[in-house]
DNA sequence: GGAAAATGATTAT
DNA sequence: TAATCCTTTTCCG
């Protein structure tokens, strides 16, 4: 269950374990078995991450475009060397799971278990695995195709070269609201449920303002504000908002109740106001905001 | 054992 | 706006 930071944490970890490898792909349901065999065999080049799209490069010039959408998740495991390369950071969470210890902790590997449940894609390397369960999008696809799918996304926040005047045109042109704009994957690529009531909140925006009725410093402050709370989001592995003197418990790491200002927080005190967050729907999705903080 | 929910997006009506 | 897809986990009986 994955924004823009879970896939780049992603992408960070296969390149660090994967890349430069000859990897076997296949896929043990069997969904996915034509585009696993276009790709079996084939080293790893690169992979990157725009939005919440993961690409795999191989080096036949073929991409693995994976879409994890609401509930996919990658399982990874593998010897002391794998892990070793792959624990570098904080510890993670959300679209991606624990390692699996597949080794008896004793530098017994001898390859990945047998697939439980239904794994689309398997990626073996030599000395570690992948399991791919649940994406919305898995798919091979040409340079050409690749390139079709980024030229879709608007400018994802957490690329460093990231072109943050574009979003504030592609923002502040458009009459619908504000809190379905940040969700639009055109405008600002990488942000979902959790981050759009979050930034607003810590924007006292409204939802319902609309893009148009934004000026130019404020949706470039909006910008500023997703590239530091998913850059965090990014460091940790998961998605906490509140500012340090918000929180009640001061501990590390935040407690979960902690760790949003609305998010799944209807019927509780706003952390700033103490008036009730509210919930509403928002085409289809949940959206939360303090009706004192956030007015029109 | 079954229903509901979940940090998503596309397609149809 | 509604239906649909994909899978696991959690909660309820």
């Amino acid at each position: 269950m994955p924004e823009g930071h879970s896939i780049h944490r992603l992408a960070r970890q296969f390149t660090s374990v994967f890349a430069g490898q000859q990897l076997s792909v296949s896929s043990p349901q069997g969904r996915f078995a034509a585009g696993a065999a276009r790709l079996d065999g084939q080293t790893l080049v690169a992979a990157t991450a725009h939005g919440k799209q993961l690409f795999l490069e191989f080096d036949n010039e073929l991409f693995l475009r994976i879409h994890l959408g609401l509930y996919g998740a990658f399982d990874f495991g593998g010897d002391e060397t794998f892990r070793g390369a792959s624990s570098i950071g904080a510890p993670r969470r959300v679209g991606e799971r624990e390692l699996a210890d597949d080794d008896g902790g004793r530098g017994t590997y001898a390859g990945p278990p047998p697939p439980k449940g239904a794994v689309r894609v398997r990626l073996v390397a030599e000395h570690g695995w992948a399991d791919l369960r649940g994406p919305t999008a898995c798919e091979v696809m040409t340079p050409g195709e690749q390139r079709a799918a980024l030229a879709k996304l608007g400018p994802d926040p957490l690329q460093p070269n990231a072109d943050s005047e574009e979003f504030v045109r592609r923002l502040t042109t458009r009459g619908s609201p504000v809190g379905l704009l940040l969700m639009n994957q055109e405008v600002l690529a990488g942000v979902g449920n959790v981050y759009r009531a979050e930034v607003l909140f810590r924007q006292r925006l409204s939802p319902w303002r609309t893009g148009k009725a934004l000026c130019s410093e404020q949706a470039l402050e909006l910008w500023n504000d997703v590239v530091s709370v998913m850059g965090d989001g990014v460091a940790a592995g998961r998605i906490v908002t509140t500012r340090q003197e918000h929180r009640g418990d001061r501990g590390v790491p935040v407690p979960t109740g902690e760790a949003h200002y609305v998010y799944k927080r209807q019927g509780l005190p706003c952390r700033i106001c103490g008036c009730e967050v509210a919930m509403t729907e928002m085409a289809a999705r949940k959206l939360y905001w303090c009706p004192a903080c956030q007015q029109e």
